[in-house]
DNA sequence: GGCGGAAGAT
DNA sequence: ATCTTCCGCC
């Protein structure tokens, strides 16, 4: 059976890309529960627009979020809550999803937390190459590097 | 179930 | 700022 699977870049997925030594973000938590096989039936990607995924167990991703953050009175009416926040946040004109399903605008909100890349307050880039000097060009090659590993990707299995 | 205002926590 | 809690409304 063919499906397909969103493939975010493996930094995205790691803790330490969470912003500074703060608390695991929400977006965070969702990305590696996302990334786990064992989790696929809890939640998964779901086939459409890039960066929808399905809650296919509320309450399991609700417990998993409150055991995370000490939060043993988690459910998945507050979760969801927070999620309509965060996602409120990075498209407020995204159109009510179906039951359970939500969406995650990469470049809106993850790629301002990638680790390596400086956003000036006007929205632009730019990565310090190896001998400390700005350089455009490499700031770019990297960049580029990175929107390449965001792509959907046809792979078989179960 | 899903939405979103309002107030509270950290 | 990023949720958490509570709740009325659809």
């Amino acid at each position: 059976k063919k499906f397909h699977c969103y493939h975010f870049p493996e930094w995205a997925y790691k803790t330490e890309s969470s912003p500074g030594s703060r608390q695991i973000q929400l977006w965070h938590f969702i990305l590696e529960l996302l990334q786990k096989e064992e989790f696929r039936h809890v939640i998964a990607w779901q086939q459409g627009e890039y960066g929808e995924f399905v809650i296919k167990d509320p309450d399991e991703v609700a417990r998993l979020w409150g055991r995370r953050k000490c939060k043993p009175q988690m459910n998945y009416d507050k979760l969801s809550r927070a999620l309509r926040y965060l996602l409120q946040q990075e498209d407020p004109a995204q159109d009510q999803g179906q039951r359970f399903t939500y969406k995650f605008n990469f470049n809106k909100l993850v790629m301002p937390n990638y680790p390596f890349i400086n956003i000036r307050p006007n929205g632009i880039p730019w990565i310090l190459a190896k001998n400390n000097e700005f350089s455009m060009e490499y700031t770019v090659r990297i960049m580029r590097k990175a929107y390449e590993s965001i792509k959907i990707e046809n792979f078989s299995g179960s």
